[in-house]
RNA sequence: GUGAGCGUAGUUCAGUCGGUAGAGCACCGGAUUGUGGUUCCGGUCGUCGCGGGUUCGAGCCCCGUCGCUCACCCCA
């Protein structure tokens, strides 16, 4: 037999109920806050993903799934959607049509790391960038409208982190101070973070070692160091939010992985997911589209990890409303060659309708009807076609009415309401 | 890449000291004529992950291998 690869997996029926309901949600909400949806390819340039994330992370040095396309070079399954977004908003030129351009998009990601709770080699992620404003009123509008989306999905157990990484004008103070607090405990650091010093010292923050977090318990935090315009741009966004009500803490931890954030950085965090904590994070990265060649526009965007979500909201046993069925038992050739008819024509206007082609007994049926969660059930045997009539009943309450065969189908309708 | 745990029916699992497999659920049928969910009865279903070794005999012990899961790391 063969088998998926590993840490790939199949979305069955029965959990895409669920992922269509996260899906629709979104997209509704997303398009009534002005954003459009744009579709990407899943293979770009090796290049786009190095330039972009950073060629000392880890997505980048180990996750990828890269190879050789002929004489174009290597190109790579994307890791992540905020890079493909950027290069095509710079191809395509938008900043020239608007201002202001709002994106989401749907799709899969590829990292190949070892599969565990939370995480998968293709995963899925809802993604959202805004480019050519750089007011921290966009910053409290996409963190807003991303807390309202799990509002609306009524996600439990989650909390919003947001944290300031400051800017090409007041992070390198800032590195200066950490790296050489970083140099002072040498002696206490882990291996991880003794590499991560020299390559990324903001790195060493989040790390979960205690003798580290130990260590650098009096590390300097980046907030002291903003400067003037990261100062007051972070107290507008905090402001802002508070006046909507949007709980948030303060993490001046939080350190985005990858490389092109600044200013605003924010995170979903939930408890549901085992070591996975984050299901949706983002941030700003004012210098990113001019890195990849475009023009210098600033740009804030986030992810949200799909199948977490899902995977949390399955948890709390979140299911999405459903609509009425029925279900058709037919005895007989002739009542079911009569049946068959109002059963394509009930599903055409909207009626999910099951119907049992096989020959059953009536019990065998109602059996069927249950297994398909049928609200009502329509019984027609020759009994009932010989006096015009058919049995529809109520499975819950188990009221059975008498319906006139002529006109059967727009009569039903009406009943269902 | 590193570490730990687990692989037995469609599924969840049991299987004692080594004696060639069992239960619940699910599925199918029945319980006097054409009415579901509960109950009762019956039935179908296995390369015990795979390969080798020890043994008269292996689901069980040993070695290898593949797969899954969780964790480290990192992230969505």
């Amino acid at each position: 037999m063969i088998q998926l690869i590993k840490g790939f997996k199949d979305i069955l029926p029965d959990e895409i109920v669920l992922w269509q309901y996260i899906e629709d949600t979104a997209r509704a909400l997303f398009e009534d806050f002005g954003f459009r949806e744009i579709r990407l390819p899943i293979v770009e340039k090796s290049e786009l993903f190095s330039k972009s994330i950073g060629d000392t992370t880890d997505i980048v040095e180990k996750e990828m799934y890269t190879f050789e396309d002929g004489k174009r070079g290597n190109v790579t399954l994307r890791p992540e959607a905020t890079a493909s977004v950027v290069r095509s908003y710079i191809q395509h030129k938008m900043y020239a049509e608007e201002p202001v351009r709002k994106l989401y998009t749907i799709g899969p990601m590829f990292r190949r790391e070892r599969p565990q709770k939370g995480r998968y080699r293709q995963f899925y992620q809802i993604d959202a960038e805004v480019f050519g404003t750089a007011s921290p009123y966009m910053d409290a509008q996409i963190i807003f409208m991303l807390v309202s989306l799990f509002n609306k999905l009524a996600v439990q157990n989650v909390s919003a982190h947001i944290n300031s990484l400051g800017c090409p004008v007041c992070r390198p103070d800032f590195q200066k101070a950490l790296f050489s607090l970083l140099e002072s405990q040498k002696d206490h650091l882990c291996e991880n973070c003794l590499r991560r010093s020299e390559k990324n010292p903001l790195r060493t923050l989040d790390c979960k070692v205690p003798s580290c977090r130990n260590a650098l318990k009096d590390a300097p935090s980046i907030l002291d160091f903003l400067c003037g315009d990261c100062q007051s741009h972070f107290n507008t966004v905090k402001d802002l939010l508070t006046r909507q009500n949007i709980p948030f803490d303060i993490d001046k931890n939080l350190v985005r992985g990858l490389d092109y954030y600044t200013r605003t950085a924010f995170e979903i965090l939930t408890t549901s997911l085992g070591a996975q904590n984050a299901v949706a994070g983002g941030g700003r990265y004012d210098g990113l589209v001019e890195a990849l060649g475009g023009p210098s526009q600033p740009a804030i965007g986030f992810a949200i990890g799909f199948d977490r979500l899902a995977e949390i909201m399955a948890q709390n046993r979140t299911l999405p409303p459903k609509n009425p069925k029925i279900y058709i038992a037919a005895l007989g050739d002739t009542c079911r060659n009569l049946a068959w008819g109002w059963a394509s024509d009930l599903c055409l206007d909207g009626v999910q309708t099951e119907m049992d082609f096989e020959e059953r007994s009536l019990k065998s049926h109602m059996k069927r009807a249950d297994k398909f969660h049928a609200d009502f059930v329509l019984i027609l045997g020759d009994n009932e076609r010989e006096n015009g009539h058919a049995l529809f009943r109520n499975m819950e309450s188990k009221e059975q009415i008498s319906v006139p065969l002529d006109d059967l189908v727009p009569q039903l309708i009406k009943i269902i309401g």
